[in-house]
DNA sequence: CTGTTTGTTCGGCTCATTCCGAACAACCAG
DNA sequence: CTGGTTGTTCGGAATGAGCCGAACAAACAG
């Protein structure tokens, strides 16, 4: 079993991940539940998270569903029909990036731009400061926007490839 | 004074300011702060932002440090050599957003990173499952990092161009 | 049908955050 | 030095999030 050495350098990048959770709005037990997920040699269902994370059963129910809306963890509704449900988690961490982009920024910015819309029509032409203001303030929304629909339809490296493309004129 | 058409549409877009900062991670009051700051002729100082906001000066003066240091705001240690203070709004909105990944993602990754290369040099070569995980979760951030110094290094329409320059083969 | 296992939901408890008012420190005017 | 203004800091109340245990619902085994 070659010492201990494989469980104290789980642990370590666990605690690691527990804290880059909390960096990105999620709870620590978000962060705990997922890497022993990404540890572990097969899916886990409930009861076994539980036992490897030490958090209560509501605990983990809780989190594994708010870790699999934002799609860091799968639901495998694991064969024979039993009521057992296992998850296992997302390894392509570029998928969860873009998935949180386009579930919670696309939606922010969506909103928001047409609150600009709204209140740019039912402005006079004369207040022209505050229109002048709300304009310039679409136009980022719109660069913006334009950027994060480029950006989510290629990987990582591609994109990297781009912007060094672009620097080599 | 073109009624209050003006009033009314600031009014609006400042309150989808102050749930665009919720959605971000901050509190409702850094979004109104920011948007009576982004629509004000001039800087404003703490006692006017009391006024404009409604909040008390202690929560001015807290979410004004708290906006400076994320890069929204800026204090502007106003000419005169007098003690008051007034902020202006960072109007480059792709700024703060820089700013903020250099100061918390990069660091997030930073340390990480750290963690992953320890915990990886504190393993045995017979891990072979656990190490081959941590070598992935490190490759992975290696390329996010590799990213985020390209892009930061951009403007967005230089992105938008790079990407669609790309995207032609 | 009864008992067991799995998963969700509910009511609390605790702790952190947000905001306020009051006290305090720094600066200027007279 | 006294009084007024500006800004920061401190304790405290209200709100919300994270977590737990218990109750509940659903599925299967016998």
């Amino acid at each position: 079993m070659s010492g201990d050495e494989a469980g104290t350098a789980r642990e370590e990048v666990i605690e690691s991940m527990e804290r880059s959770a909390e960096v990105y709005g999620l709870s620590r037990s978000a962060g705990r539940v997922y890497g022993v997920l990404y540890f572990a040699a097969e899916p886990l269902s409930i009861p076994e998270l539980v036992e490897e994370t030490g958090y209560a059963k509501s605990t983990i129910s809780n989190v594994t569903r708010r870790l699999t809306r934002i799609g860091l963890i799968r639901r495998r509704s694991s064969g024979g029909g039993g009521r057992r449900v296992r998850f296992e988690p997302e390894a392509d961490l570029w998928f969860v990036v873009r998935d949180v982009f386009q579930q919670h920024v696309a939606r922010e910015m969506g909103t928001t731009r047409r609150t600009l819309d709204r209140s740019l029509s039912r402005l006079d032409d004369e207040d022209t400061t505050t229109r002048a203001r709300i304009e310039a303030l679409a136009a980022t929304y719109d660069e913006f926007e334009t950027l994060l629909e480029l950006a989510m339809d290629h990987s990582v490296t591609e994109l990297i490839d781009a912007i060094e493309a672009y620097e080599d004129d």
